[in-house]
DNA sequence: AAAATAAGTGGAACCGGTACACTTTTATGT
DNA sequence: ACATAAAAGTGTACCGGTTCCACTTATTTT
C-alpha cells in the first residue's frame, strides 16, 4: 500500500507544469504539443498514475454517479432492472451505486442520506411510502429523483416510469373474463401503493366491462416483502366459493405466491387458472408454462436513466415526468377455458 | 439547483470557526462544549447542510467503498450475491459502487479502470480471465481483490471465495451413479475457468469411485454467456447413446439449459434425471422439484466483504486467502431410480 | 494564590485535481 | 524583417472538508 503518485509527482517527473498534465487528462481544455502530450503519456503509464475522481468530483458536482435504490435485487424483476439500469448508465459513462431498502423506512432514510453526502446527480428508487421530507429535500436539492414501477401519491411532482398498470390488469382480466371465468382473484400489491390500486381498478373495470358481479372477497392486497403474499393465495382458496382464476399483480411477490399454490396442491390450470405480472425465464419452463403480463424492463430502464440524469444534460422537460410503458400479455398454457360457464 | 451550504457557510451563520464544526461532525475528534455543539447542529438542520463525501475522501482514500464487479446481475444467482454482498456492506457502513463485464474483457477492462480512479478501497469480482495486467496492477496499489465464484489460476496471489467445486460436482455425481445412472452427462463452465475444471474433476473422480465407465462425449464446455450452454445440452440429446442422467454445473447457464431440455419434450425424471448448480426459488416450484446443489450465497458474500475490507480493517491474512464454503445437496424429485441397471 | 492541566476555539495548511490569467515560444502574413 | 496572432506552457487560487498547532479561558492541584 505505497502512496499512489499524483499530478504533480507526474509534472515533476515529466518536467511540466501541472496544466499541462491537467491538459493531457481532459483533452479539449487547452492545447498541448504532441511530443509533450505523448512524454506525459509515457511518464503516467510507468509511474502507474490514475487521476482521483474525488478531487475531480470537489471542483463540480459528479455528474459521473446514480443512485439505484430499490427494494430488494434478489427479487428477479428488481434484479433485472439492476443490470439494465446498470448497462444504460454505463453507456452514459455514469457509474451506479447500489442500494437496498429492504422496504424498510428507516433504512431507505439512511441510503438516502448516503446519497445526498456524494451528491449523486440522480436517483432511481421504488420509494417504500415514507421519508416524505428526504424526497421532497432531494428534489430542492436539484437531485433528479425517478421513481420506477411505484410511485407516492403525495408526491405528484416526482417523475415516475412504470408500465400502465390499470390497462396491464385490466387486459388480464379481461382474458380471464373471456375464457368463461366468472369468479377471479386477485391479488395486488399494498393498497396503500400506487401500483396495488391502479392494477385493482384496471381489474374492477374488466369485470364491470364483462358484466361481472365484483365479490370484494376476492380482492387481496398484500406487503412487498413478508408472508402476507402467500397468506392472501391461500385465504382466496380457502373461500366458500374459491376464484377459478387469479391474477398475480403482485410483482414482488409472485414466487412466495407460486409457491403457497404449489405446495396447496392446486392443478394449474385445472383447478385455477392464472396469470402472473412477471416475466423471468424460468416461467417459461413451469408445466404448464405461464402466462403472464410482460414488463419491459429494458425500457423502464432507459427511461428512468434518462430522467434521471435530465438535469445533467441541461433539459427539464416540464417536471414532472410521467412515463407509461405498455406491457405485454403473453399467453402461454395456465389459463384454462371453462366449459360449462354462464 | 441552488449552491449548496459548505462548512464554511454553517460556521458563519452558527457563529463559530470551520474546526469546530468539522469536530461537531466527527465526534472524537476533538473538544467541543455541549451549548455549541447544539447550536451549530440547529444550524446545519435549518440550512439543510449535509458534508460532501468527495471532499471528505479527498485527504484520506476512501474506506467507505466497494466495487462488485459481477457478469450479470439478471442471472439469479449474481443477483442474489448482489443483494447479500450490498447487505453485508451496509452494515459496516460501506458502499457499494455495481458494475456488470457481460462476460466481456473490453468491458471489464473499462470498469476496472474507473474503480482505480476511484480509489475503491476493495473489489469482489467474477474475473472473465483476461486483464491480467490490470488485476496486478490493483493489487500492487493495495487494493483489495477478491474474486467470488471463479479465479484466474495465473493469478494464485489473488483472494478466492467459491463453494467447493470438486467436492459438490462428486457428490453430486456419486448421488445419480448410487441410483443406478451409468451414463452420466455433465455441463460445466469454461475448460478455462478454475471452476469449470474443478466441477469436471470432482464427476471423474465420482465416475472412478462407481467404477463407471469415463466418455469424454459426455462431457460439456460452456461458455458463462452465449448459446453455448444450450447446444450442449441439444449435443448431449443427440448422441447415439444419450446420458441417463445430467449434472448442469454452469450456474450461469442453468436456465438456458433447461429451456432446451423443456423444448426437446424431455421427461424429467423419466427420460433425464437432472441435479443443477443453482438454489433458486424456482426450482422448487417447477414439476418436477429439481434436485440441486445449494450454494450458501450469504456465506459467499460475507466472506467476500470481510476479504475485500480487510487491508482497511489492518488485518491482513497472510495472503493468498482461498475460502471455500461447503454447499448442499438437495434432494427433491427431479432424480429417478434406473430399475434394470448393470 | 500560583502553577499546572484541561477544555474550548480559531487560523491555516493540506488533500489532488481544474481553470483562469498570464508569459513565452512558434507560426503566419506581407 | 517586423508586426501580429496563435500555440504552448506556467503559476496559483479554488473546490470543501480535516487536522495540526497556537491561543485563550476554565478547572484542578498542591
Amino acid at each position: 500500500m505505497q502512496k499512489q503518485p499524483t499530478i504533480r509527482d507526474v509534472a515533476q517527473a515529466a518536467g511540466v507544469s501541472v496544466a499541462v498534465v491537467s491538459r493531457v487528462l481532459n483533452p479539449g481544455s487547452g492545447p498541448v504539443a504532441a511530443a509533450t502530450r505523448a512524454r506525459v503519456n509515457d511518464v503516467m503509464k510507468t509511474l502507474g498514475y490514475h487521476p482521483r475522481t474525488a478531487a475531480r468530483e470537489l471542483k463540480y458536482g459528479p455528474p459521473t454517479t446514480l443512485g439505484l435504490l430499490l427494494a430488494d435485487v434478489s427479487n428477479p424483476f428488481f434484479a433485472r432492472l439492476a443490470d439494465q439500469v446498470v448497462q444504460e448508465a454505463h453507456a452514459r459513462g455514469i457509474q451506479v451505486l447500489l442500494m437496498t431498502t429492504q422496504e424498510d423506512d428507516q433504512l431507505e432514510s439512511e441510503r438516502l442520506a448516503t446519497l445526498i453526502e456524494r451528491r449523486v446527480s440522480g436517483i432511481i428508487a421504488t420509494p417504500t411510502g415514507n421519508n416524505l421530507a428526504t424526497w421532497k429535500q432531494l428534489q430542492d436539492l436539484g437531485t433528479d429523483v425517478v421513481f420506477v414501477d411505484r410511485s407516492i401519491p403525495s408526491l405528484p411532482e416526482v417523475d415516475v416510469v412504470s408500465i400502465d398498470n390499470f390497462e396491464s390488469a385490466r387486459s388480464a382480466t379481461a382474458l380471464l373474463a373471456a375464457h368463461g371465468h366468472r369468479r377471479i382473484g386477485i391479488i395486488s400489491g399494498p393498497a396503500a401503493s400506487t401500483t396495488g390500486r391502479e392494477r385493482i381498478a384496471g381489474y374492477r373495470q374488466a369485470l364491470e366491462t364483462a358484466g361481472l358481479e365484483q365479490d370484494e372477497l376476492l380482492i387481496r392486497h398484500a406487503a412487498f416483502r413478508g408472508p402476507a403474499g402467500g397468506d392472501a393465495a391461500s385465504a382466496l382458496l380457502n373461500l366458500e366459493e374459491p376464484p377459478t382464476a387469479l391474477v398475480v399483480a403482485n410483482t414482488a411477490q409472485v414466487t412466495e405466491v407460486l409457491r403457497r399454490l404449489s405446495h396447496a396442491g392446486i392443478d394449474i390450470p385445472r383447478t385455477l387458472s392464472v396469470i402472473v405480472f412477471d416475466d423471468s425465464p424460468w416461467t417459461e419452463l413451469m408445466t404448464p408454462a405461464l402466462t403472464i403480463v410482460r414488463q419491459p424492463i429494458d425500457l423502464l430502464a432507459r427511461h428512468s436513466v434518462q430522467l434521471a440524469l435530465s438535469n445533467t444534460q441541461g433539459k427539464t422537460p416540464g417536471k414532472p415526468n410521467v412515463i407509461r410503458v405498455a406491457a405485454e400479455l403473453v399467453e402461454r398454457s395456465s389459463v384454462a377455458r371453462l366449459q360449462f360457464s354462464k
